[in-house]
DNA sequence: ATAAATGGTGCGGGATCACGCAAGACGAAA
DNA sequence: TTTCGTCTTGCGTGATCCCGCACCATTTAT
């Protein structure tokens, strides 16, 4: 069995190294790579079936690095290894993990027991491992209980990136009017008219921005995100221009 | 001599320790904090004047507790060793630092050399050293030649925090005009006009929304600033209330 | 000292936003 | 089939935003 490592501290490279040595015996070789074209390249390269990933990376972050891993081959297993559950990186990850792909995300405060443990399951079982906390986080998103839905997430991202009104329909086909009823389904989850409404006229917030704002401090958003929906804003640009 | 080491992953909290031996034979006792309240407490406790710690950190990051430290105790010694060479942070630092004190940043990508060798500078020779990658963004950002100046980035905040100009107005002491004025300024600097006068009527942009997306996607903010941001907003609005 | 730059303020208007009201479309439950 | 709920869209309005055109007060430069 081959393993890929992605992360790009040395230091937390080494400590799953070991821990990959430690928590697979039948693991003979170990490939190393610190950002996610790297780790592109080589699990193209070495036909990597198992790999263990850092989600953020400053050149080419673990989402970005699995969506083509797993376009060229699907049924890749990967250990997603991240230092924060924050709801918009598990929106990431379940916006592109394949139908039936073995994953996990473990948290990087996790136990090394625990880590071992997922190690196994994902890359000997094929069976999905997802924290503890992250697995709140999954359920209330790919729900629509009590979470932001998957057209309020839309219209949450095209905000954030400082669209018009209009500019969001022509994106997404919709009138107009559709955009702001979206908006203020969005305003009302997020709790935007909590401090606006309070008191007299103290402390009035813009709603648009201020969901932004909430939606960032709630981790919904995060640079990640932003990030990725901006290259797809300028790819969208591109294309109709 | 005492050094207090704050740092909330135990991988690098041990390399640190490694790191303060090496190179600070002269250091008897090493003290260690994983976050930031532990840090306020002991470097109570201890009268600690030599602290190494890390900029992010869950339940509270290294800022905060950098000034009630530094409050304390006004010629504490901090080395700031952090992931990130974010104009937020490095905006953040420079907000709390007394005049006078030593202190120190650099990057986690820094060589061990490079480490030990900020560690002798601040600890031993009282001197202050900041990587140099993380110095651009300092003179970017106090020299007022390209970057944001104070008042703009004060404004910044306001908007990313989703205030309305005429709260902010109210919150900075302005008229309304004034505030407008600023952002308008801000805009020229985030260059937020460029893609929305670009073609005809394509891609047109929410200025305000959008300054706050490029601000983010240039890292002149970031999560901790927002975060720090919101609760200076929040003791505001008790105060007045 | 006069001139230019810098920063705050008022006025006014066109564009956008937030949103109530209401009508049509579609699928689900009765 | 009827009815209900959700989604989409149009119309209209008041609030807010963006910003050009002044005017004035300080500072800085010549």
């Amino acid at each position: 069995m081959k393993v890929l490592i992605v992360e790009d501290d040395p230091l937390h490279r080494s400590y799953l190294h070991e821990a990959v040595n430690a928590a697979l015996p039948e693991c003979d070789t170990i490939v190393e790579a610190e950002n996610g074209t790297e780790a592109e390249r080589l699990a193209r390269d070495h036909k990597s079936a198992h790999i263990v990933m850092d989600l953020q990376m400053q050149t080419r972050n673990g989402i970005e690095a699995a969506r083509t891993i797993w376009k060229e081959r699907p049924d890749t297993r990967i250990l997603f290894w991240s230092n924060y559950s924050d709801e918009a990186y598990v929106r990431g990850v379940a916006r592109i993990v394949p139908d039936g792909a073995a994953f996990g995300y473990v948290l990087k405060s996790a136990s090394e027991e625990r880590l071992k443990l997922a190690l196994r399951s994902i890359f000997i079982e094929a069976q999905c491992v997802i924290d503890r906390e992250v697995r709140g986080m999954q359920q209330k998103s790919l729900g629509q209980t009590k979470g932001v839905s998957d057209s309020e997430y839309e219209i949450l991202i095209d905000i954030a990136l400082g669209l018009t009104d209009r500019a969001i329909a022509r994106r997404r086909n919709l009138s107009l009017r559709s955009v702001q009823n979206r908006l203020q389904q969005l305003y009302e989850k997020l709790d935007v008219y909590q401090s606006s409404s309070d008191e007299q006229d103290e402390g009035r917030f813009n709603l648009r921005a201020r969901a932004v704002a909430v939606a960032l401090l709630r981790k919904l958003l995060n640079y990640n995100a932003l990030e990725r929906a901006e290259t797809e804003l300028a790819e969208w640009l591109d294309i109709r221009n």
